[in-house]
DNA sequence: GATATTAGTGGGTCGGGACCCACTATAGGG
DNA sequence: CCCTATAGTGGGTCCCGACCCACTAATATC
C-alpha cells in the first residue's frame, strides 16, 4: 500500500501531468503502484480498443486469433485451435462456423481420420487478417504513444516473458 | 504480422521455453508480436487472478478500489469517488452498500451539503485494504515471476506512463 | 462386433460489467 | 416561491466470455 494520504506517484519520475478524466481526480496511489492493477487496466484499455475495430467489421478478438493461428501454422484441425487458443471447443465451432459463412476460412474434412474437420484460410481471410494486423497496430501506436520506440521494444520484451510464464489457465483470446 | 510459418520470437532473445498449455502449441507469433495483445491477455491474467483473490472474501475489484481511494484522499462524497474512479453511480451506490453492510465503511450525510452523502473508512477497512494490498502483491509475484526486482521497475514505470496517457474512457476498477 | 474414446456441434446457463431510467431529496438562482 | 440542477438510490437491461451437457459421427481397442 502506499504511503497515507499523500499521494507519492511510487518510483516514478515525474507526475508529469494531473492527467485523468477530471482535473484533480487521480487515481488512488494504492492502486497505481501495483503493476497488477496498471497491467489489468491498461490491458483492459488495449483490449477494448481492439475489440472496438473488431466491432465494427462484425468480428471478435477470437476471430483474429482463429485466422492468426491459421495464417501462422497453417491448416489444423479445430481440435488444434481449440488447444492451442485454449477456447472451448463448442465456441470455437461457432467461431468457424461465421468465419466460414463469411469466406474467411473452410473446412473440410480430414480423409485420414474423418471424425476432424480441418480449417485453413482462404485469401480473403488472409487479406482480412493483415487489416485487421494493420489496425491492431494503429491500437498500439495509440495506447503506448507516450513510450518512444526502445521502451515499446522493453516493454514488448517484458510482456513476452511474463506471458510465457504464466501457467495459462485458460484464459481469453 | 509475423513472417508465415516459422513461428518468429519477433524482437526476443530466446524463446525460453515451449512454454503454453500443451506440449508444441505455440500462440500464433503473429499475435505475440502485438504488445497490445499481450497487453490484453496477461492484463487479463493479473486481473483474473486478483479477483479470484478477492472473490474468497465475497468482495470484487471495485470493493477495493473504492478502499483504496477513502485511504488515499481521506473521506469522500459518492459523487467524488465516483468522478475519480469512473464508475457509475448506481452501481456505486450498490458498492457502498455493501461495504457499509459489512462495516468496512460508513456513510453520513454531508452537513453542509445533504444531498452528498460522505463515505468514511472504518478500522475494519483498512485492515481489510491492507490484507487485500497484500493478496494483490502476491499475485504480483506470481504473475511477474519471470522478471528480477529491477525489470519490474522498469514494467511498473513504463506502464504508469502507459496508463496516465490514456484518455480514460471510463473502463474498469 | 461391442465398447470406449475422440471430434465436433447445438443449445443452453451463469456471473460480471457497463449502462440507463425513473424517482426522491436537497440546493441554488431568478 | 418556483424551477432547474445536483446527489444518491433502486430498479432494471444488455452484452460478454466462460463453461457445461447432451448428442452425433467416426475411430480405436479388444
Amino acid at each position: 500500500m502506499a504511503s497515507e494520504n499523500p499521494p507519492t506517484a511510487s518510483a516514478l519520475p515525474e507526475p508529469e501531468k494531473p492527467s485523468p478524466d477530471l482535473p484533480g481526480f487521480e487515481l488512488p496511489p494504492t492502486l497505481l503502484d501495483l503493476s497488477t492493477y496498471l497491467l489489468s487496466r491498461v490491458g483492459k484499455t488495449a483490449r477494448a480498443r481492439l475489440a472496438e475495430r473488431l466491432a465494427e467489421r462484425g468480428l471478435r478478438l477470437w476471430d483474429m486469433a482463429v485466422l492468426a493461428s491459421l495464417v501462422d501454422f497453417g491448416p489444423q484441425a479445430q481440435r488444434d485451435l481449440v488447444r492451442r487458443l485454449g477456447l472451448d471447443p463448442s465456441d470455437l465451432a461457432k467461431v468457424a462456423d461465421q468465419l466460414a459463412a463469411a469466406g474467411y476460412v473452410e473446412r473440410a474434412r480430414d480423409r485420414a481420420d474423418r471424425r476432424r474437420v480441418s480449417v485453413s484460410i482462404t485469401d480473403a481471410g488472409r487479406a482480412l487478417l493483415a487489416e485487421l494486423d494493420g489496425q491492431a497496430r494503429a491500437v498500439q501506436d495509440e495506447v503506448l504513444a507516450p513510450l518512444d520506440a526502445g521502451e515499446r521494444q522493453v516493454l514488448q520484451s517484458l510482456l513476452l516473458r511474463v506471458h510465457r510464464g504464466t501457467g495459462e489457465r485458460r484464459t481469453g483470446p
